[in-house]
DNA sequence: TATATCAATGTTATATCATAATCCAGTAAA
DNA sequence: TTTACTGGATTATGATATAACATTGATATA
């Protein structure tokens, strides 16, 4: 969800100071790196900050990134089943862009077609995909900005 | 890559083991179950398992599968690089689908296309579709078969 | 032959990620 | 005040993955 269009009272305490934290990264965050954040506020344990995760992704606000063991808030106005993000294996950074991949609905539309073709229930996808991203494939490249 | 279409020649000792130990699964494995199997051949370290998985996954024959820690042998007769997975959260069924997402060749053209727009390089992407699997569904709606 | 080299493998230890199990505090009926 | 419930804290442990270094065996070549 965009982070300023959120009901913050249906957070509890500790899903409140991980979305802080969260909010405060502008990245993906390790379970473990939000603990140390939380830890000037009291928490001392990994549970209290899985907990919070998981009811923070129950309510759609933030997502996990399998393939990085790493959290991120939703960047959307609205719940979505299916997620996708760009992630870079050279710089770290991660965007969620299902929102383009609306603007081409057919591709989602498409995904779900197939996928209820084999009678398959869909609860929830997601898809990372990985590469690398513009502002570093420009920082490599550096010697010839147009032609090649 | 179809499991009988493959040059095992390629394969070291380890990564054989391996490749036979998923072959016979018929299923997704994590890595310590892998290893369980391989002990009676003489394995004991987990990083001897995590080699050979990281190999076969560089030679296109293994898939993991990132929602689950689990590896799972590749169905294809072909390296591709976007990788789809319906996954059963009732049985645990694993099943790659990207054929079927191929012969609607729009869905593939259209990611990446996107993507490209956005400038970012992709090297290897995996949609993982977590629900219920047809089977499971109709052994739970076991009152009305054809109707609804 | 001697010896340098390299890839694969073996071994030990440790890092990282996640959950089980249990207890405790606040609070809202009854 | 008891009772029951919810979220939270604590402790311990389980599960997943990698670092670092030693060993082997095959191949090349001086
Ligand atoms: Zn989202
Ligand atoms: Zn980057
Ligand atoms: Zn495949
Ligand atoms: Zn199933």
């Amino acid at each position: 969800m965009a982070h300023d269009n959120i009901d913050l009272s249906t957070l509890t305490k500790n899903e409140l100071l991980v979305f802080e934290a969260l909010k405060e990264s502008e990245g993906p965050m390790k379970a473990y790196d939000v603990l140390d954040v939380l830890k000037s506020h009291g928490v001392r344990a990994p549970m209290t900050v899985y907990r919070a995760l998981e009811g923070l992704e129950e309510k759609g606000i933030v997502h996990k990134l399998d393939a990085l063991n790493a959290f991120v808030l939703c960047s959307h106005d609205h719940p979505h089943q299916v997620q996708s993000f760009l992630v870079c294996s050279e710089c770290g950074m991660v965007q969620e862009i299902s929102p383009e991949l609306r603007e081409a609905p057919q591709v989602e539309d498409k995904i779900l077609g197939v996928v209820r073709a084999t009678g398959f229930q869909m609860r929830e996808a997601r898809l990372e995909m990985k590469g690398i991203c513009q502002n570093c494939t420009s920082k490599q490249g550096a010697h010839s900005t147009a032609a090649e």
